[in-house]
DNA sequence: AGCGTTTAGTCTTATTTTGAAACCATAATA
DNA sequence: TATTATGGTTTCAAAATAAGACTAAACGCT
């Protein structure tokens, strides 16, 4: 799993991390409580040489942090840092939207819900600025700060594109 | 891209479809309106019988369609369907938290905005079903109804769980 | 203290997937 | 009519994955 992706741009950097078959797994076990090496082995099914590489991957990419649980040393528990955490609203739109689109009504495995209530989630949807709900079509991009030229250009030719120059 | 897993899980069935390095570049790209081949293949530099693969791959699960814009055949454009565009919740939380951390205030490469007024969408955030943000502590998975023996085990041990035999 | 089990890996090897380039038929363009 | 673009398929080497064997330290029990 090199860095596969050498794009300036938020989807590509992201998949450097998770475009994988298995490291959103590993994030799920860790939203769902679990922390032992073991523990996501057996509720994901990851083989082990693929499960060492990609926990050492997120520990280095401070998503997940070992944290020494022996007695002496040698039992570890992975948890979420606060990074991993805010990947919450990504896991659930995987989630809402699987639930809906690969399960169907009536079909779906799990929900997730509000612990104190047992009320089920709002689905998340973009918003405006003052929260008020957007269509697809109202929603356009910007060239950000760190865009190099590349990206500036791939931007300004889709027509998806702003051009923003204010 | 064999299906890998078999879990009943929404995480494992979205990963089955877009769980690898490219898949979801192609989202990203008809997101930002590409739909020809070539177009999407310049853009993201994916290898040509990856893409077609992965084209073939996404008009089967229903989330891309493929329409034919040559004279006489033999020109395609591919677009999202409505299933595929609601992956938009997905594309920008994940697009959210790549800003936010992998590349840092000042050097988001992209913004997405609304279109009519420049402003930066609202990060995406859980909230209960009356809209109010949660912390993910606050959030819990409970069997839906197309969960099998395996998952509700699985649910039932996790600490993420909440037993709701209501 | 001694013994078997669990944990958290590593190593090896076969299989699968990817990446890059070559090739090709049809369609559009000059 | 000739040239280029499109949308692929095929081939082959390199890389990643999968599965099991193996291991050392730690733990749990008597």
């Amino acid at each position: 799993m090199a860095k596969r992706h050498t794009q300036t741009c938020p989807v590509a950097g992201f998949l450097n991390i998770f475009g994988d078959a298995w490291t959103l797994m590993i994030i799920r076990e860790a939203f769902y409580g679990a922390t032992r090496f073991s523990e996501i082995q057996r509720n994901t099914g990851i083989a082990k040489n693929l499960l060492s590489d990609r926990l050492s991957m997120l520990v280095a990419e401070g998503v997940l942090e070992r944290e020494d649980v022996g007695e002496r040393g040698s039992r570890y528990a992975y948890k979420l840092t606060a990074k991993g955490r805010s990947l919450a609203p990504v896991f659930i739109a995987m989630s809402q939207w699987s639930n809906e689109h690969v399960f169907g009504a009536g079909g779906e495995p799990v929900f997730l819900i509000e612990r104190k209530t047992g009320r089920k989630l709002k689905k998340l949807a973009p918003t405006d600025a003052d929260g008020k709900p957007l269509q697809w079509r109202d929603i356009a991009a910007r060239p950000g700060p760190g865009a190099n030229k590349a990206a500036r250009a791939r931007i300004a030719e889709s027509e998806y594109g702003v051009d923003e120059t204010a």
